[in-house]
DNA sequence: CCCCTTATATACGCTGGCGTACAACAATCA
DNA sequence: TGATTGTTGTACGCCAGCGTATATAAGGGG
């Protein structure tokens, strides 16, 4: 079971790759054997020498996206070094910015909303970022209680503000955006 | 064409509500014509007099969302006055509370990564949204370029939280959530 | 060059879901 | 109550998609 020997024409791999370029673009819903292998102009054929069935390739894609935006992103934050600030900045560039990783992310999230499974692995990714964003914030702010809300306003502006689809009055969202880091993501006053 | 006299034992309504709830839980590739009809308790005969085709179903589940996530909750808003505080505060409620609306909400917001005319409602909804929130936040904000970050933050946070997976280390949510609004929604002195 | 392994193509059966056609059934009004 | 009108049930054809079985390439040792 598995191909193993003989140089396969279309790789593990490359099911998984445009599996999560399917998943990214129409959800969970979208990953689908016979178009993927179109996709990659191929018949199905080969792909039940690599996964059991679909769902076997679903969680194969949820592996790949959980490795790839935890230990990948944090091997590579960590190689670079510098402060914490610039880690999490480099860190929230590598996933959210990534327009390879981010839609994927996105999909990922709605999925969990579906599916328990997904969201037990949502919640190990989200755990390993909010611990880099609450290791940056507590750098200039002392209380942990405020440590905690600047990083969930951190985080959730990071994810949320690619599903708000509101205008700024002549601002960039990128303007706009800028403006809010600065807010939360820098030391100032105790508020009040 | 059209049902008009008699009484309808399964009237068109019926079949939008039941199409929401199925939208909400399993997002638009959910709302399955003979799965709501199941739900009912009646076989699909009578889906094709009030809707062309299950398209056109999808289409009125985003007009009653649409409807009802700014017309009805803004309506509802003024009807009881208060300052602009009071009034976002309430509206936020409404929207982004209530279990009805809320899964909706995250739903349409899903969809629309994938559907350009959902994108385009979504974004007539997001900013009657941020009107409220920029009016609110106006009142103890003079820089526009910050209340418009504001309004951001605050609304990624309402929209974003339900989909982020982390703990917070003892806390609850809500009350991360509460240390959150306190940062961005009260008067402080200005930064830096 | 042939064999043997492995990957891919092709063909099939099955299910679920859409939309249509028509038959059966209320309910209302004359 | 009978006719009429509108609603629902039933049966059908169709297509897409999954998973399986089997046939056909395509390579790498011998």
């Amino acid at each position: 079971m598995g191909h193993t020997v003989g140089a396969a024409r279309t790789p593990r791999d490359r099911w998984v790759e445009e599996g999560l370029r399917a998943l990214a673009e129409g959800g969970p819903d979208a990953v689908r054997v016979e178009a993927l292998a179109k996709r990659l102009g191929v018949t199905k054929g080969g792909f039940y020498g690599y996964f059991a069935d679909r769902d076997a390739l679903l969680t194969a894609l949820l592996d790949t996206w959980e490795r790839e935006s935890t230990d990948e992103v944090i091997d590579q934050v960590e190689r670079e070094g510098g402060d914490p600030k610039e880690k999490a900045r480099r860190a929230g560039m590598l996933t959210f910015s990534d327009d390879r990783l981010l839609p994927i992310d996105l999909a990922v999230r709605d999925w969990a909303r579906r599916d328990e499974a997904v969201a037990e692995r949502l919640r190990r990714v989200d755990n390993r970022r909010m611990d880099l964003l609450r290791e940056t914030i507590g750098t200039f702010c002392d209380d942990p209680d405020e440590v905690e809300a600047r990083s969930l306003i951190a985080f959730c502006v990071a994810i949320g503000h690619h599903s708000l689809a509101a205008d700024h009055g002549g601002r960039t969202r990128a303007e706009v955006l800028d403006r809010a880091a600065g807010l939360v993501l820098d030391r100032r006053p105790p508020g009040r």
